[in-house]
DNA sequence: GCTCTTGTTGTTATGTTGTACCATCCGCAT
DNA sequence: ATGCGGATGGTACAACATAACAACAAGAGC
């Protein structure tokens, strides 16, 4: 079990390991296709990639001022965009937050389990959901670009 | 074929009857739950209605303002969470706008189809999908409470 | 009639999230 | 050395949302 592979919000699981490694594929996909993981934007991905709760923009550009003077919103902005266009981390739209992705290289929209309680976001890849979502869209003769979905609710541990 | 099935974004339709209807249908459920269907309330509801395109508040609140005058940003938010709480509008998390349910009165989180280019939003009920959400959930040991899918991409008229 | 309570709206101010716009810097190819 | 493109610095502002308290209206119980 590879440590991306451990990243679910409830388990416990050496998160050290779990960010190295989402760290490392990172740089790995950025040298790959020719564009720069600057240390801005790997600090800034480092930081969203502190817990498996959904961080503000604000919340990171706090946590990023700590070290960084200049850091400013479009400071931050700048960087969750370029994050997100290759793939390195995921907004929820329903929190105004964002999310390391797990599956970093895959291109995907993503799909959530938010937990109400204590925040713990677990990002799942379901391939039967992916078929509803696009049989949906194509019973309707539309052509789906982005998928959203975000499931709100009680995780395992809080549920219970 | 009621106004109110024919609700499809997309599709040329007797968009007044699709008003009345709506109109109508939140006034007898709001009667029956004993809830105030204040003129306000009303009037905001009207406002949502107007087109299949999610509005955003301040939209609202302007087209609001103008035979309200003393209409300030929580006298709209008031308003559209009092809708969306008696299930008669959706808020649409990547818009954060908000639009008509075209199913009031069957508590559900809503599924959109949400073009891209024309702005126009569909709100489909996919028993297939919402089976597929459930068990992806259950997968996880996760208690759903709201489910969030929002599909964007390029509607039937759009995308030929 | 009185007044207590509850729900709705008025009103001011502020908090939170996200962008526009232009300047500056830096590496690199010409 | 010069120009170019990508990245960052920095100011201001736009867009979205809520806190907090005042005013008012209508029904319940006395």
């Amino acid at each position: 079990m590879t440590a991306r592979a451990a990243a679910h919000a409830h388990t416990s699981h050496n998160h050290r390991a779990c960010i190295d490694d989402a760290l490392a594929t990172a740089r790995e996909l950025c040298a790959t296709r020719g564009v720069q993981l600057t240390p801005l934007r790997e600090k800034v991905l480092h930081i969203v990639w502190r817990s498996h709760k959904p961080m503000g923009a604000y919340e990171v550009l706090d946590e990023l001022a700590r070290s960084h003077k200049a850091a400013r919103p479009p400071t931050v902005y700048r960087a969750l965009d370029f994050l997100m266009a290759e793939g390195l981390i995921h907004k929820i739209e329903s929190l105004n937050a964002y999310l390391g992705c797990i599956e970093a290289g895959a291109p995907h929209s993503g799909q959530f389990l938010i937990c109400q309680k204590c925040g713990a976001t677990e990002e799942i890849v379901d391939p039967k959901l992916e078929t509803a979502l696009e049989a949906a869209a194509r019973r309707a003769h539309f052509q789906p670009v982005r998928k959203v979905v975000e499931i709100s609710g009680l995780c395992a541990r809080c549920g219970k």
